[in-house]
DNA sequence: AAAATGCCGTACCGTACGTTACGGTTCTCT
DNA sequence: AGAGAACCGTAACGTACGGTACGGCATTTT
């Protein structure tokens, strides 16, 4: 992991794109067999090409956890007119959004990936993921609960403070018990119910007079 | 990982404790090189000792695990009078052992190294770690929630549901950014504070009259 | 006291895997 | 068409590590 030729992730030939896809497959399906030997065999390509292109393992892992960030970019969600119905279903679709992406295979096992790099040598992967998943996050989601309290639909005086009360409603216990292992099957109707939920909640906490939510959702 | 002796727990003499808390120290320090070579080496044992004592180095680890979480049982915070203020106070004191068992860097270490597992093999480590760590909270939190409904200070309709969004609001996104290396730095004033919050948002969510934090805490 | 048991330290074995090397084939450029 | 680069498939090498075997020392048992 010392000085790796490290294409930047736009630089990708579709060549190397499709071995990193490659790679996700591998661990996505088989959970932790991302050997060298089985990626070469996996993505038809030889071992000395994945050295060539990614210098070493970390480099191809590191690689390949950029290319999947590089693939989660989502819309923006800014809008104009924003009404509490407007910011209600914002708020949802970003809640919704978040759980698919944790409650998703690959993303279970990328994360299992960088959580076990992180205990090890100064990974920078667990940086990647948090960069590209929860801080990310927080940055688009952030304008809209300014606007949403320039509008006076919700008060409060720290905007972090507040986005992470929200994600902690979103989240909850979802994340660890899916990467513990945990067989926690989070359909699409389960997802819109939490995401419209959090989202009351979070009206509960910091909602203003005009907001939804205000009565209690005692789901 | 077939038929190992596996020690259970409370059979285990003190050298072999010795062994476990040396494990744990590996695991907290080096980050993952937890070798059975190191571990007899840290330990100033042989690793004959070892094999016999724990099978194998499944055994090894799952043993520890158990060690571990034989270490952090905590009260049961059943009490008789229960009125708001001592609810809120047990809700509290839930959240902060809460907060102070996940950002500990055993509790890091050790869930690294579960989650690395969960991916692999049929590994079983990530179901003891939820078992000893997010549902026995839950199994302790929740006859306090029963409580409290009976006597009419908090309402609900799904007892593990509004465990789920206390939890939420405890740990929000804590253990994960902890878990992928983020520095945040949880001092005994923050846990105090962030449980108070927890507890106080509970209330606002599921209080009813006669509970305190009945005043939304915009903090 | 002699035998036996338990355990430490170390050497050893087999395998898995990261990494390198190389022959043969396909594609590119002129 | 021919030269050269890129690349596939596979073989080979070195190391790391899980697991085993064995000699020597200490403590216990008879």
């Amino acid at each position: 992991m010392m000085t790796s030729p490290q294409p930047s992730s736009e630089e990708l030939t579709a060549r190397q794109q499709a071995v990193l896809d490659a790679v996700l497959a591998l661990m996505v399906e088989e959970g932790g067999d991302v050997t060298m030997t089985a990626v070469a065999r996996r993505a038809s390509c030889s071992k000395e090409s994945l050295y060539k292109w990614f210098g070493d393992r970390d480099g191809l892992l590191t690689a390949t956890v950029r290319w999947q960030a590089s693939k989660v970019r989502a819309g923006n969600y800014d809008r104009q007119k924003l009404d509490a119905s407007a910011l209600r279903d914002s708020l949802i679709r970003f809640a919704a959004n978040w759980l698919s992406v944790i409650s998703s295979p690959t993303s279970i096992a990328l994360n299992r990936f960088a959580i076990g790099e992180a205990g090890t040598r100064g990974s920078n992967l667990g940086a990647i993921m948090l960069a590209n998943g929860r801080f990310a996050i927080g940055e688009r989601v952030k304008p809209l609960l300014d606007a949403g309290r320039d509008a006076g639909l919700i008060a409060f005086d720290d905007t972090e403070t507040a986005f992470r009360s929200f994600i902690g409603l979103v989240g909850r216990d979802v994340q660890i018990r899916l990467l513990l292992g945990d067989a926690l099957a989070l359909g699409a109707a389960e997802i819109e119910r939490d995401a419209a939920r959090a989202a009351d909640q979070f009206f509960t906490l910091y909602g203003t007079g005009a907001a939804p939510g205000r009565n209690k959702t005692n789901a």
